[in-house]
DNA sequence: ATATTTTGGTGAACACTGTTTACTTTCTGA
DNA sequence: TCAGAAAGTAAACAGTGTTCACCAAAATAT
């Protein structure tokens, strides 16, 4: 084994790697993946078509990794805020609120995130690591805030926070895919008079919520 | 004006486009829109690609009347439900349930009806008819079913049925989509111990018309 | 320093895709 | 019967992801 940990023909060949994710990353974020084709980056990068795939085993790893690296900025953020020591309501609709604003900041990333997740196909033997995964870890500290919930008091004492975790992570996509496809969301375009897309995150998250709290009648 | 509504060659026009239509339905339903080629579609109706053009005007013409009529699946379910006199709570859970039991039994119609609508796309001015759409009117007999819960007074009087139905809209789109993408759903997998998917469904929806009702402590 | 192997990069091809065009055949309406 | 419309087709266009044989340059080993 080598001392140095990283080698100048292996931080070369990192740094060339980087330039191929930005560039991809760039045209992912306009066009999607449909828009990201690997002649097009060969040729904002300035190399054959083919070099592509001495870095890449397939178009569709490389648009893995950018999905990855999208839901590691989700859980960044979402994490900041779980670990701040605001009054539990706030901060819980804070964690919802800013998943969905993340998404819909960036809606191909999010879309692609879940829909490239094989509609159907069987899952290849446990899921690669689902746990591991920066999906499956944002869905971690969801699950961990409810359990506090419950443990503060402020949900009721028979909410199985993984269950309840669950639940309110669907309904949180739902919001999140809603405003990714119908860009106009909550407003149908036809009515003029709606909620602002903020307030109604806010409103949604509410809701959630609401379904899990003690019934202080 | 002819008198006969429908001429020989209109009727064997019509039974050739409905023919193609069968046949696309049949890959789309196992494979997904990118598994529908115009060829293979083609070959399986034994026709040349040319000739599917005289019927549609492009693929995703094709496609969109495949996703219409699976709409129109869910509204004549989601309708029928609605209208029958089993008591409100029971009824609202049903309707959810099929909702999302439809949407689980065609993954990829559910998902290519939202996906398709094109992500980030700015809307063609007043989107074509969202009121006229089968989805547009399963989401109005939602949004009639939760102005009908705060009449009875099932649901707190503050609770805008617009709004709300587009919160619940949202939860019920985020749990199918969840199962549609994640074919284990509500497991991961890695847990063997889970709820059932029915289960589950049960669940969320009980969660999502909490949030509306009156709290009766 | 020389030989050898690995790596980075390429042009050309393969097997697909949706779609269009020019052309022929078939059917229909007057 | 005959003009014109409709139905159907082969071939091509312009893309796509991917692979293969090949070459040069750099890293490694002798």
């Amino acid at each position: 084994m080598t001392v140095s940990v990283s080698s100048p023909a292996e931080r070369r060949r990192n740094k060339i790697r980087a330039r191929i994710l930005s560039a991809a990353e760039r045209v992912f974020a306009r066009e999607g993946a449909e828009g990201l084709s690997i002649r097009r980056l060969a040729e904002n990068i300035d190399y054959s078509p083919a070099a592509i795939y001495k870095y890449f085993n397939s178009k569709d790893e490389l648009v893995d990794e950018l999905k990855e690296t999208f839901f590691e900025l989700i859980l960044e953020n979402v994490n900041r805020i779980a670990d701040t020591s605001t009054p539990f309501a706030e901060r819980a609709r804070d964690c919802v609120a800013t998943y969905v604003q993340i998404a819909a900041d960036k809606p191909h990333h999010y879309a692609a995130a879940f829909t490239g997740e094989s509609v159907t196909q069987a899952p290849v033997d446990g899921e690669p690591g689902f746990a591991q995964s920066k999906k499956g870890q944002a869905f971690m500290v969801l699950s961990g805030m409810i359990a506090e919930g419950v443990e503060i008091g402020a949900f009721r004492p028979d909410v199985d926070p993984a269950l309840a975790a669950k639940s309110i992570w669907a309904s949180m996509h739902g919001l999140a895919m809603m405003i990714v496809h119908i860009p106009t969301f909550p407003a149908f375009k036809i009515e003029q008079e709606t909620m602002s897309r903020d307030d109604f995150i806010q409103f949604h998250a509410d809701q959630m919520i609401r379904g899990l709290e003690v019934h202080h009648g």
